[in-house]
DNA sequence: TGGTTTATGTGCAGTGGCGCACGGAGTTAT
DNA sequence: ATAACTCCGTGCGCCACTGCACATAAACCA
């Protein structure tokens, strides 16, 4: 039930705002023998006369002028839009989001909030889930995974660093059980995770050096490990970038390469060139050499 | 600077509100790749991506949902525009213009008024003038005009009724003057126009028969003539249309047929078929019947 | 009055845009 | 698991739209 020919209207439009076939021809940057069919055209789907022709070009009618009226405004709406897509590229506003591994959401936040204020008009989100969000349904502008994610050929994927875990305990722990070490493994207890085949390097480690009935207690978030160490419920698996020095824990063996996990920047081939992905990207590998994690 | 291609900002406005490239083809009745075509191209001439593709369909960008908003007021005003100037052929409303020689204004004004009453949402002018109003310049809707007027064949011209005028004098004049004949209209006062070579029949009459010498008062305004012939400056042409019983005038020669002016009623072309101006049409020709004029 | 300018209007030829058909990829359903 | 469905993307051929050239008419100027 809408109309259809928008580039007519456009077209008639100039003619009404000129009065001639010729000006508007020479506006719109088109042979005046274009406009004129145009017209007829639009004349013929309206049914009703839009201009009265004469010697001197044409003259609107009240049709016409009604025409001019809404084209006109239709023009500066249309140019403003141009315009506010073309800079917007350019500007660092509207939404941010953020979606991340939640282990580093102690990091991120205080990140996240000093880069608002850097750029005001910025709303920005930090959503940390499980699940995957997929960045091609806009879910997110920029994402930090772990271990490779790469399929999704319309991801652009670069390194962001490497997050570092330590076995923990509290002090409690080690009075009543004392330090593990290589050997006496299976004699501790553990926290580990609900995920059976989880791709997490420590937690394959932990799979295959501890029985899983030494395995206490699980959960299948990280954040979730720290509590039960605190608990006394055992030895645990806590990001180094997450351990404080209040939380007075015991590093219960020194850490092993192995359990790095590589984390990755992920953005969306479409909004990746955009200033605003860009801008956060440069603040966020910036950022990151004053983080208790090593960078890429 | 403004922006060019109208028929893409519909493309798009639908792929945004349908979120499929296929749902808007189908909305906008052509084929699923013109549409791709035609946000590729927009999206490169913006220089920003409009829309996240993925294998469900398009999702709007920031961009995009700026366009959306943008596109959904824009596809309103053209609906209700094409709506208003489909209907507007139909309607009795706005503004109606009938210029006319202004020997017929004591008619028209009374009859425009009630034509006025009968479409509230009409706004009628009536405008006269010694100069002829171009109606191809749209000036006028509707003009009442004397003698042929024939050359242009943007007018559609057609006969409207004759307008015939007497020659009269006051009681005072024919008291001194005594009243004239054939053979001695040269030892009276006429009054006559100050245009040389009228068309007007009855002022043809005027110089051939009378002698210059005799014409003592001239106006360009036979309305003129009526003021002049009352304060008894001598014998004048009036309409018959305008004289009235209480004018106390005399009527000092039978009317002669040649002294009738053929009235035309003249429209353009692109404004005869609209129902504002075959109304009017059809009013003043029923009306014309109730008038001290001989109809066509 | 006659030449010049500026405007509209139209047949003709070329090209840009369109539909078509096919392929690929992802999602859903059985 | 496989089949059916839906949607996007692209090469190809054709048609409609465009630009061009020219005709025409009106207005302006000297």
């Amino acid at each position: 039930m809408s109309f259809d020919h928008w580039d007519e209207i456009r077209t008639a439009y100039q003619v009404a705002r000129m009065g001639t076939v010729s000006g508007a021809a020479d506006v719109l940057g088109v042979h005046h023998a274009t406009v004129i069919r145009h017209i007829d055209a639009l004349e013929g789907r309206l049914g009703a006369k839009l201009f009265q022709r004469h010697a001197r070009g044409y003259t609107p009618t009240e049709a016409g002028q009604d025409l001019l009226s809404v084209g006109s405004r239709a023009d500066d709406q249309f140019t403003q839009l141009a315009g506010r897509i073309k800079g917007r590229g350019n500007e660092v506003t509207g939404d941010l989001i953020v979606t991340s591994i939640n282990g580093l959401s102690g990091l991120l936040v205080p990140a996240m909030g000093e880069f608002q204020e850097r750029h005001p008009d910025l709303r920005v989100q930090l959503v940390t889930d499980t699940r995957l969000f997929r960045m091609e349904y806009g879910e997110a502008h920029v994402a930090i995974r772990a271990g490779k994610p790469g399929d999704s050929p319309d991801n652009i994927v670069q390194p962001f660093c490497t997050s570092s875990v330590g076995l923990y305990a509290t002090q409690a722990y080690v009075d009543a059980h004392g330090l593990p070490d290589d050997t006496n493994l299976d004699s501790h207890r553990f926290i580990g995770s609900t995920i059976e085949n989880s791709r997490a390097p420590f937690l394959r480690w932990l799979t295959e050096q501890v029985p899983a009935e030494c395995i206490v207690f699980r959960a299948n978030e990280l954040d979730t490990f720290r509590h039960a160490v605190r608990a006394n419920m055992g030895i645990g698996f806590i990001s180094r970038a997450e351990v404080r020095e209040e939380d007075a824990l015991v590093e219960v063996l020194p850490p092993m390469e192995e359990w790095s996990t590589k984390l990755w920047l992920v953005t969306h081939m479409d909004l990746h060139r955009t200033a605003k992905v860009q801008t956060f990207l440069r603040f966020l590998k910036e950022k990151v050499q004053d983080w208790p994690v090593e960078p890429a």
